[in-house]
DNA sequence: AGATCGCCCTGCTTGC
DNA sequence: TGCAAGCAGGGCGATC
């Protein structure tokens, strides 16, 4: 559920509430909620300990946060987090009940009470610790796409990787090494917006078209971003455990069988990729199928 | 080598 | 009432 939209709502918490501060001690109470730090719940916890934490960066759905010697000297590591389906960072004070779901705590080594809290009900996501190559991407997300919102996003190359790949928008859409941050909502939103039936083939589209769907990507997500993002119950949440709004102003996803708000058409929902895509028949006509 | 598929996981909802 | 199936679905590794 989280996009990019809400994992930079996380980022902007985090960089408000623990930035800055050194870290004291690390429980890992779920070791799956660090497998992807393959040297183990033990050494991630460790090799924690006495860094400082430095202003978190975000590229698409994943999110970092920098760690520096305590004189602000880079270690050239930052720990990687990725919410998944249903991850939350919480900032959290040390004295309230641990969540159901909480599988990491770390606490830090300062006056203020607040620990930072990772609860994971699905446990999708999770933490790992990494190298950063020299732009301060940790490298195991190299192969992750700039994002929309990124300022050094390519826009004018975008159209023409979109049409090397032989395959669909929406498929393409949420390809994360061709365009990161993209989810299902997101992407059935932008489709909306742009009047584009998800199965359309990308070799179809010209450049203005692309350049108009990429513009309708970010307009939405500026959107969503504006207004905390998109929750639909408790399991997306700001650092701080407050719900976005956006899901108020979707017009496309969830919306079977209500009118499209361009045209009145119930809009319809389809089985896709073990998932759902939600459209207006009428606005996104289906392309026709090549032979 | 690029496209596709199955799997990981829990809790809520739906249907028999 | 109780249980099972369905659904939410991002990313990765295996496979074609």
């Amino acid at each position: 559920m989280p996009e990019l939209p809400e994992v930079e709502v996380v980022r902007r918490g985090l960089a408000r509430w623990v930035a800055e501060r050194t870290v004291a001690e690390v429980e890992v109470r779920h070791p799956r909620a660090v497998r992807r730090h393959l040297a183990g719940a033990e050494d991630f916890g460790r090799r924690l300990e006495g860094e400082r934490i430095a202003v978190p960066g975000r590229r698409g759905k994943y999110l970092w946060l920098p760690l520096t010697e305590l004189a602000g000297d880079s270690t050239g590591t930052a720990v990687l987090a990725h919410l998944g389906m249903s991850g939350q960072l919480l900032v959290q004070p040390e004295d309230a009940p641990d969540e159901k779901h909480l599988r990491v705590r770390i606490r830090f080594a300062d006056s203020t009470d607040t620990e930072l809290r990772f609860v994971d009900q699905r446990t999708f996501g999770g933490l790992s610790l990494h190298d950063t190559t020299p732009d301060g991407l940790p490298d195991v997300i190299a192969h992750i796409a700039r994002d929309p919102l990124d300022p050094l996003f390519d826009d004018e190359a975008f159209p023409t990787a979109l049409r090397r790949r032989r395959t669909t928008i929406k498929r393409a859409l949420l390809d994360q090494s061709l365009i990161s941050g993209v989810g299902n909502i997101y992407a059935d939103e932008a489709l909306w917006r742009a009047r584009l039936h998800y199965e359309r083939p990308t070799a179809t589209l010209t450049r203005p078209r692309t350049a108009e769907l990429l513009g309708h990507v970010r307009d939405v997500m500026n959107a969503a971003l504006a207004v905390g993002g998109t929750s639909f119950d408790s399991l997306y949440v700001n650092v701080n455990g407050e719900s976005g709004y956006f899901d108020r102003s979707l017009d496309a996803y969830g919306r079977e069988g209500l009118p499209c708000r361009r045209c009145g058409t119930p809009m319809r929902r389809r089985p896709w990729m073990n998932r759902s895509s939600y459209y207006c028949p009428h606005c996104q006509r289906p392309p026709r199928t090549t032979p």
